[in-house]
Order: structure tokens, then sequence, then C-alpha cells
DNA sequence: CCAATTTGGTTTCTTTAAGCAACTCTATTT
DNA sequence: AAATAGAGTTGCTTAAAGAAACCAAATTGG
């Protein structure tokens, strides 16, 4: 796919993309945090190829999304798991699901993943972007404060 | 790059992936959501090549996620805008630009954008998942329950 | 008014990644 | 000892990404 890569791009959704920004490394976080472990299980839920689940496997451990644990007495049984980075994607990717359930809502009469509460057995509520206050925002509700440029001091101009 | 298709996937986030998961939709969406509306503003600020661009564009378009608006008087001049779908995407696209800005900060002293609520001039916290009475959840927090297959009516097993 | 430029594309070509299938190597099972 | 499973690797084919050139309508500018 001749990709560009972000890797260093002052855009930070730019480089978090070019961690998890492609269509199967998200799947796999998401599939670890349903949690699949194990290669055959990740190629068998996702439906991946095996080549493919190796390099984005590889490059998840590579960017600390995924440790890769032996779990084998002596080699050869491994597992991949969430690291703390990984886990904290939670959000993203439970803002995607909603997302998706909302607009692109399951072809047949498919439930849109009934995600809830471990400790009161609740429904997840849609995560939303909140003010200092609690309160929701929408995209019109926030700005950018004026881009300073990188080597200035707040000049008074 | 001989992607697989995920339009009828019965996982919503693999469905969301379809539409904005790859590398340049979201920075699309992003943008958009910065104020840029125009062909050549995305291509500049954006750096991507025309077709590519061209090629979003229209998908993003065709998903309901940006309108095209005829903009000069007649023909020639047009604006791309969020739908509500669009910019329902809020949420996701600053939950994955906290997550960048928390574990891959920017390489030089660049400031982790400061995205302040209009309303306030306050930094806007965290996105977080949140349960039912608005205590933040990790992924341990919660729990599927028991995926009861599509045509099951609530049999008391 | 004619030339240059801008905008929003399309076409062509090259590079690179995705997907598939077959193969390998070690461990475990039978 | 043979078969199977887990975790990859290799090679090939196809399709998408990227670059650059080209194009046509509309606008700008002298």
């Amino acid at each position: 796919m001749a990709r560009k890569r972000f890797d260093d791009s002052n855009c930070s959704v730019a480089r978090a993309l070019n961690q998890v920004g492609d269509w199967w490394s998200l799947l796999i976080v998401l599939q670890s945090m349903y949690g699949t472990r194990r290669f055959v299980d990740f190629q068998q839920e996702l439906g991946i190829a095996k080549n493919i689940l190796c390099n984005r496997l590889t490059r998840l451990v590579e960017n600390g999304v995924l440790k890769k644990v032996d779990v084998g007495e002596h080699g050869s049984r491994f597992e991949y798991r969430l690291t703390e980075k990984g886990r904290d994607l939670f959000p993203v990717v439970i803002a995607l699901r909603q997302w998706g359930d909302k607009w692109n809502p399951a072809p047949d009469d498919e439930a849109p993943l009934d995600l809830r509460d471990r400790a009161t057995g609740q429904p997840i509520p849609p995560v939303q972007v909140h003010n200092a206050i609690g309160e929701p925002l929408t995209v019109r509700d926030v700005f950018v404060p004026d881009t300073p440029p990188p080597g200035s001091k707040k000049d008074p101009a």
C-alpha cells in the first residue's frame, strides 16, 4: 500500500494512527480486550492471514501496546496481552464501537454489543467528551487556543 | 493493499473501521473538525496525494460522514463539511488524540494540542468510559452478558 | 480581453503491502 | 513413532497507495 509514515508527525492523532491506525491492529486490540490471547485464536476469530497477524502482533509488541508472554513450560506457547498502553485504548475502541452501533447498525438483527458494568450490571452509556465540570461537549464547543509556534516565547504581538 | 472488507461484519468496530479505519479518512475527519473544508486545504495540510484525497472524500461522502456543498456561484468551488455522523466521531478522535499525547508524545517540544472548552476556556479532561452513574471504567470493569444467539428469546436456562 | 492561476479532479505508472497457500519447526498428544 | 497443534516464515499474486503529469472550468490580474 506504500503507506506514508507518521512517526514524526506533529499531530498526535497521526502518530497514534501510525501505531494502531490500520484495519487489523485495532481489531486485534479489541479482541485482546475481549480476552483473546493466543495466536491461533486471534487468527480464527479475526479471519486474518497468519503472516499479517504475525506482523501486526510484532508491531503492536514493538509499540508497547501488547506484550508477548511465554506461557509454555519451556517455550513455543505464547500469549499476547494488553499492556497498560494497550488497555488505555479502551475509550477509543468503545467510542468507535458506539459510533458504529449508532451509525452503521448491524445488517440483520444482531444486537449492538451489550456491554455492561461488571459491578452494577448496568449498560455502558455513550462515551462523550466532557469539559472540566463534566458537561458534554461537541466539536463546536471546543477551540485550540492559538497554536504558538514551537520556538516562540510568548511575544506580546 | 488487497484489503478485506468488513461491511457485513457482525462487529460494529469492524464496520466502523470499514468507513473511517484507514489512515487518511480519520485524519480528514480530524482536519474537518479543525475547520478545513476545501480540497486544496486538505491536500496541503495533510500532505496527501490528490487522487487518494479524492477517493477518500468521495468515500466519506458516500458513507455520510461528510457532505459536499457547492459554494461556487455556479460550480467548481466545493466544500466538504462534516455531517452529524461525522461530528459524532468527535469522541473517537479526541480519545485517540489523548492516547497519542499520552503514549507517543511529540518528538520535539511540541505542545500536545491544548484543546479547550469554548465556554470556560478550560482544558478538556481525558475522555473516559463511564458507567451509568458517571464513574470511570476500565476494560476490566466491563463484561458482555453472555451473547444470546440472534434468534433466541430469553430462555431461563 | 487574453494569459496565468486556482480549484478540483482524472490518468498513468511505480512501489509496497495485503491476502493466500504452502512449508517449517518445536511440543505435545495418542 | 506418528499425528497434531501452535507459532511462525516464505513465496507468489493482487490490489491499493503515492507521485507526477495532465485536464477543464472558473477566477484573477494586468
